[in-house]
DNA sequence: TTTT
DNA sequence: TTTT
C-alpha cells in the first residue's frame, strides 16, 4: 500500500545510557529508552498525579548511532522523530512475542538534543542542525547536519554543556568521527 | 517531568471491522487495526518489495467512538493522531505481557476519514471537521466539528461515498448522534 | 540555534494543476496551492460553517519535482510535510514584502497521494512508498521510494486512477523518468 | 472540504517577551515571536553557516495565555503545536497584505516549556503536562494539565529554573490563576 | 528579535 | 487483517 504514513514524535528524557551493539558487519544500533510523562489533577481527591511511559527507541541510522553513542547520556531531553516498528520473537518457551519499537532508520528520522544551553549561559557549542536537504545554488545549503568541532559534550545530565544539536540521516559524511 | 510529548501520526487502512466494546459504566471503547505500509526496489534483484506494518489502535474518546462505530468499515482509510502506550498484561501462565498501542483519548487525538470524496466526483458531503477550539468571536467558530446531517455512509470500501470527516474530541455536543 | 523543528504536515487538496518553473541551471521547482478546511457549527444559527485555508507549497526537491509534474492535478488529495520559510521580497513600489511558505527540501520532506485506489477497485499500481532510509543488509530495504513501473496516471481528480503514492526525497535514483 | 490536516510543530526559541493584547471582551490573545534555525557546512569553504526562520505565533486560546503571560520569556525553548492561518490585511495604501501565522486555537494546540531542569540537576518543578483528554474511570486520568503550585517562575533566560510544563486548552479550569 |  |  502506498499513501500511508507511520511517524512517532516523542520529546522526553532518555532513561539510561544508550546501549550500542553491533552487527556482524559491524554498523552500529544504538538502543534508547526515552521517557514521556503527563501530569493531571484527580478530579476527587485535587491531588496531582503523573504517569510516565516508557518508548524503545532503536537507531539504525550509523551516522545518528555515532551521535547517540558520543552524546546521549542518561537524562538527556531528546526530540525523537521516527517510525512505528513492532517486532516479532520467541521467548524461551517458544512463544510468540511481540515487541513495538520507535524505529529511527528512514529517510524522515530525527534526533535532536534538547538540553543545552551550557552552563556558562554562554554559547556551548553545537554540533548538529541541518535539514539534510537538497542543494540550493552554488553553495550547500541546508545539505546536512555538520559539526561544531572539537566538543567535549557530556550529556544533559552530566552536565558540562552541550548545545542542542539536530541530526538527521545522510550525515554521515558531515560528521567528522 | 513535563515538557514531555507522546504523539503518533498514522495515515494507513483498516484491516477489519472496528470492535467496539463498552465499560462497566457504559462508555464506548473501539478497537480498530491499521496497516501502513513501505515500498521500496530491492537493491539486487530490482523487485518491488513492501513491507506492512499493523498498529492496534484504541479509542477511548466517546465522541470518536461514535464515529468510529457509524462510519468506519474495513479498508478505511483513516488519519490517526493519538499518543504511544504500553499496557502490562498477565498471560494465561502469569507472565507478564506487554502490547504497545496507540491511544486516542487525550486533547490532540484526532481521526479523519481520508476516503471520501463521494460517489458523484462532486463536492461530497462532510460530516466531521473542526478545530474543537475555542472561541472566536460571537459565533462558534472552530468550536468543534459538527456533522453534516442525515448520511448513511458506509465505509470506505462499501463505497457509496462518505466525505472524508475529521473528528477530534470535544465533539460530543455537537454530533447529532 | 540548534535544537530546533520545523514541521509543517498537511493534508488538503491541490486548487489547480501545479506550476512547474526552472531554475537557471535546470533544476526543477514546483509551486502547488493546497486548501485545508475547517467546519464547525455556529453556536447560535446551529448552521454549518466551513473555513478553508489555502497553503502556498514549494518543492525544490527534484525527485518531487517530477512526482508533482507528472502525478499531481488540481483536486488531488495530497499529504506533505515540509518545513515553514518566510520570503522577503519587493513589490513594484520597492515596499518590503513577505510571503510564507511550505518548502519542501529539506530530508524530511514528504509528499504523498492519498486518492488513489484505482479505477477499478483492483490494485491501481504505486509508483512510490519508502522510507528513504537507510540500509538493511544486503538487499535494500527501507532504502528509498521506488517505481511501479509504466504508469500513464492522471492525478486524482482527472480520475484514471492512480495509486496513492509516497514519495520523499533521495529518490531521483529509483524513479525512472 | 473535510478530512484535511493543518499542523504546525515548532520547537525554538522565544525572541523577545511575549505581548499580550485583550479583545474588546476582555479574551487575552498573546504574540510570539520563535525562531527556529538551521545549519550546515558550506560545501566549498567549509565553513558553518546558519540560517534563522523567524515564525509569529499567536494564542487565541485563554488558558495558553495565561501560560504565556506568566512563564515565557524572552528566550525560553518551546514545543508549539498549532495551525497555519493566512490572515489579510490593509496596509496604509490600501493594499491587501497577508500575514501567516501560527494560530494556537484549536483543540489540538499545544505548548510545552522545554528548558526548565531547574538549576539544582534537580527533578524540577513542573506545572504542566497533560492530555487534556477524556475520562478514564473515576478520577480525572488525563482530565489535563495542572499546576505544580508555587513557582516564581522567570522563564528560560531568566534562569532561575523553571521546569518544562505542557499546556493545552480544556485547561483553564486546572491552572490555578 | 532567539538560540547554538 | 488493509491498501497499492
Amino acid at each position: 500500500m502506498a499513501g500511508s504514513v507511520n511517524k512517532v514524535i516523542l520529546i522526553g528524557n532518555v532513561g539510561a545510557d544508550p546501549e550500542i551493539r553491533r552487527t556482524q558487519d559491524g554498523r552500529p544500533i544504538a538502543n534508547l529508552r526515552i521517557a514521556t510523562s503527563e501530569t493531571w489533577r484527580d478530579r476527587n481527591s485535587g491531588e496531582r498525579r503523573e504517569k510516565t511511559e516508557w518508548h524503545t527507541v532503536v537507531v539504525f541510522n550509523e551516522g545518528l548511532c555515532k551521535v547517540v553513542e558520543q552524546y546521549v547520556k542518561k537524562g538527556a531531553k531528546l526530540y525523537i522523530e521516527g517510525a512505528l516498528q513492532t517486532r516479532k520473537w520467541q521467548d524461551q518457551n517458544g512463544n510468540d512475542r511481540y515487541s513495538t519499537e520507535i524505529v529511527l532508520q528512514g529517510f524522515n528520522s530525527t534526533l535532536t538534543m534538547l538540553d543545552g544551553r551550557g552552563e556558562g549561559g554562554g554559547a556551548s557549542s553545537s554540533f548538529g542542525g541541518g535539514r539534510g536537504g537538497d542543494d540550493f545554488g552554488d553553495d550547500d545549503y541546508g545539505a546536512g547536519p555538520s559539526s561544531g568541532g572539537g566538543r567535549s559534550s557530556g550529556g544533559a545530565r552530566g552536565g558540562s554543556g552541550s548545545g542542542g544539536g539536530n541530526f538527521s540521516r545522510d550525515l554521515d559524511d558531515d560528521i567528522p568521527f
